[in-house]
DNA sequence: TAGGCCATCTGGTCCT
DNA sequence: AGGACCAGATGGCCTA
């Protein structure tokens, strides 16, 4: 028999082991060792069902970011780290997009206000209307957008 | 059949 | 003290 080595139970002083005398007095034979074995097992089941609810809850996770995330051929669902790659790349080219349009604005207000103060006749100015992709290489460039190879 | 992925159990550690 | 988190072990399922 393994010897007493957790120190939860009521009726054990600390570091005591099977064989010695209880608080109760009584001795550590086998209804108390039997006691603290069910006690044990008991929390070791809620503990299971604790890290089960866990890892559940960290699945359900994966599975609202699988949704979110581009996924290359709907065949076959991303694994874990697959997802967490792909959602590491999807963020970065969102990022880059954002700062190209940012830099892209910028350019075109300065362009515009350039325009309307030095060269009017050369000028054709923004008119808001959007661009495709096949005459715009900004758009091109931005949503060119592939996973990384791992 | 080997390899990849996953769920579950388990013991250890940290935190409240 | 008890719960959350983590990592290792193990076994099942699936696919090439």
């Amino acid at each position: 028999m393994k010897p007493c080595k957790l120190n939860n139970n009521n009726n054990m002083e600390p570091g005591l082991e099977a064989g010695s005398q209880c608080r109760s007095g009584t001795t550590c034979t086998a209804k108390c060792g039997s006691e603290r074995l069910e006690n044990t097992a008991k929390r070791r089941l809620a503990a299971n069902a604790r890290e089960r609810r866990r890892m559940q809850g960290l699945n359900t996770a994966f599975d609202r970011l699988r949704k979110v995330v581009p996924q290359w051929g709907q065949d076959k669902k991303l694994s874990k780290y697959e997802t967490l790659q792909m959602a590491l790349s999807y963020i970065m080219a969102l990022t880059r997009i954002l700062a190209e349009a940012e830099r892209y604005n910028a350019e075109k207000d300065w362009i515009n206000f350039h325009c309307e103060h030095f060269h009017q006749e050369n000028c054709h100015p923004y008119t808001g209307q959007k661009m495709t992709a096949e005459v715009d290489p900004y758009a091109q460039r931005l949503f060119s957008f592939q996973p990384d190879s791992y």
